[in-house]
DNA sequence: GAGTTGGTTAGTCATATTGCTAAGTATTGA
DNA sequence: TCAATACTTAGCAATATGACTAACCAACTC
């Protein structure tokens, strides 16, 4: 019953993997590259690297001893859509608070204190 | 050095906790009226709640034995910047990966296998 | 073919998270 | 005032997470 967005919340929790997701942005790029400026054991950084694959926000593919990593696309557009169905129902309620603020400013002017 | 977004993202990462945020778009609601329908001991709720609340996403105030949690805005704007950010960066890499598609299309037109 | 490079596996440890129950406090309503 | 309501606190158990070291394998490079 885990939900996809679950994962992709809980994979972008850790700075040491948004940092990674952000980095990748840029393009693709080597475990050795990636690793590179983080103060952290390399198995340490690989749990991490299987954190974002299994996730579903990055691949990998392994040629020679060299791995590359890549961001996918799809993961960022359903976190997207998730936040934007919420920034949506903010706006209206927003909106439907600014209402309530001209109503009330309203009958204070009828009806001061 | 832990991030506001580590905690925003981690408090997102449960469905409960999603769940609740999503209701809360709606407009504040009382503790119990939150707890109806989530299969899960209060204090287990409760919890959640707090998770929440130390995250930033929510805030509550107490009214005689009844507590109302509200959402806040900000945080979602945050949430929406980073991933703006990132949704920017991504398509910019899209449009390279697109510019060179059509660059390989042409070499292939000149010089076909 | 011996050493170096790039990554991997295995195992340990400390802490955090998520669930529970049991028991307590503080309002409110009859 | 007595009982019900609406949380709240305390404490426990199971699992997950994030870090480490040590040892390993596989593929280049001399």
């Amino acid at each position: 019953m885990t939900n996809q967005l679950d994962n992709f919340f809980s994979a972008l929790a850790d700075p040491t993997r948004r940092a990674v997701v952000e980095r990748l942005t840029q393009g693709p790029a080597a475990v050795s590259a990636l690793h590179d400026g983080h103060d952290m054991a390399l198995p340490t950084f690989l749990r991490h690297l299987k954190v974002l694959e299994e996730s579903g926000l990055v691949t990998s593919t392994k040629k020679g001893r060299v791995r590359t990593v890549h961001i996918e696309a799809a993961p960022l557009r359903i976190l997207d859509d998730w936040l934007a169905r919420h920034r949506d129902l903010w706006d209206a309620r927003l909106d439907r608070l600014t209402r309530l603020a001209e109503a009330m400013e309203e009958s204070d002017a009828d009806d001061p204190i």
